[in-house]
DNA sequence: CAGTATCCTATCGGATACTG
DNA sequence: CAGTATCCGATAGGATACTG
């Protein structure tokens, strides 16, 4: 059934050699995160990507799409005009993983103010 | 209202200064996803953490367990007995974002023969 | 516009050895 | 047992310049 889990009670993704380790750390990387959660609000360009997503480098913002992209969760459709134009827009599945990780945003940016007074308080006990 | 945000339509987690992307950051750790994980599934000690999360050094778990120890995400509890005990759960906040981590993976694991079946249509196109 | 190429530094992260 | 300390190579990631 499952050659890759170690225990029936723990996921695959706790399996080294699994390939859903891999898909979990494509998908929760640094920009990742930031590129599917714009792209779930719809299609953008390249230069649009960079704008919105703020600290991001063209270097970084590339590499992220390519690997989204080969992973199947991005749809690159590119225009033949001059200047060129590049799109960018989540597959089904893109859209599926975009829709958990948007769960965890959307829970952060709303409990924000509660965790970072949390944080806190624990940071006042360390010391 | 928010002092972070470039836009309305857009979360607080595309600015760079804001605090939520930091939080982000730290919960989509490449090894605190799988801490959380694990640490979903109940208490656990150092040396069951750093065996069920196949993979994982005691130096990069030490790591992690400390950074989501200081986001009050993790608790930390040091019997004192010989040898040492320590145990390490999840706090009120930690079990929230651990929920939604938790989406995000049971449906990669779910999805897992459809995500690497189209990858490969999607790799064959590349070429 | 949508990238690529190059260079460089900082951090990640593994292996090993050691400690209270 | 539960870590810490040290070393080291690999990768992340930013800045800048360049190209079709």
């Amino acid at each position: 059934m499952n050659t890759y889990a170690t225990s029936e009670l723990f996921g695959q993704v706790l399996s080294s050699q699994c390939p859903s380790r891999e898909i979990l750390e494509h998908l929760t990387n640094k920009w990742s995160v930031l590129v599917l959660r714009c792209l779930s609000e719809g299609v953008h360009r390249f230069s649009e990507l960079k704008q919105r997503i703020e600290g991001v480098s063209e270097k970084m913002l590339a590499q992220t799409l390519k690997v989204l992209e080969k992973d199947g969760f991005i749809l690159r459709t590119v225009y033949p005009v001059v200047p060129p134009k590049v799109e960018y827009q989540l597959t089904i599945l893109g859209s599926q993983a975009s829709e958990k990780l948007n769960y965890l945003i959307s829970w952060i940016e709303k409990s924000l103010p509660e965790i970072v007074e949390n944080k806190a308080r624990v940071t006042d006990r360390f010391q």
